[in-house]
DNA sequence: CTGTATGCAAACATTTTGCATAAGC
DNA sequence: GCTTATGCAAAATGTTTGCATACAG
């Protein structure tokens, strides 16, 4: 399986470029809407072809929207690599680290000789309010 | 708001049968073709209005699959709590155990005054057959 | 009886695909 | 020039909804 070479086009450019200075997780059609909304014209099948080709090489990051959208955000982009305690009830999110994640992700990945591994930690609860409101 | 007072339908029941013998995540789909397999008459719509009833009152557990579904499975049932380790090429699926983590979630939930806290934790890499071939 | 749950089909939203055209190499 | 990427619109997929009917309480 030859490794496929991409060619340079001005929207695959676009989209890189945007996903470069993102720094959270974006839909596809936000990726579209801010695209152009910044002048770029770009079709939106081609955003989701690019972004399921930079996916694939590693280039971006996808996860997973609760309801049910894929969302992308430019490999490396996570700083300070934080995640989210969701409220399953009013979606209210709470941004959290975990400092033990690292290392035991990284002793995992190795036991099992899978490299490369991303942890996104999405955690759903019920918030203090949503929790009060649901003693019945 | 009142609890909503649910009734109890033949439907309803065969849903939370089946949900409560599964050990694993299925989807919404898997659970319609289970029941229809086990001879029970009920509509794709119904199963998924069940579902989704289940999972607001906390009595099935919810998560989305990496390609886009939404997969159920009754509460309670996580049993030996194992999480997944997936190759974000070929799908190859390992099943691991993190200890840690049921504290560090707790503590985590604690400070934010978050309740019910589930944690699916799902990793995506790359095993180590598709390294290899990914080599360049 | 009253009203909620069901089943079906139609509606929806997101993502994918076919095909003709444009553009990279 | 040959071949891949794009754009559009149509198709596919998974899920939700409207409405008439069935059935639980």
């Amino acid at each position: 399986m030859t490794n496929t070479p991409q060619r340079r086009t001005r929207q695959r450019a676009a989209v890189a470029e945007v996903l470069a200075k993102l720094e959270e997780f974006r839909t596809a059609q936000d990726i579209h809407d801010l695209l152009r909304r910044r002048g770029d014209s770009i079709g939106l099948a081609t955003v989701y072809r690019t972004l399921q080709s930079l996916a694939e090489t590693g280039e971006a990051d996808v996860v997973r929207t609760p309801d049910g959208q894929s969302a992308y955000r430019g490999c490396g982009q996570a700083a300070h690599h934080h995640h989210h305690l969701i409220c399953r009830r009013c979606g209210t999110t709470v941004e959290f680290e975990m400092d033990g994640m690292e290392a035991l992700v990284e002793s995992l990945a190795r036991r099992h000789r899978f490299t490369d591994v991303g942890h996104e930690l999405e955690l759903f609860g019920l918030c203090a309010s949503c929790a009060v409101r649901e003693e019945s």
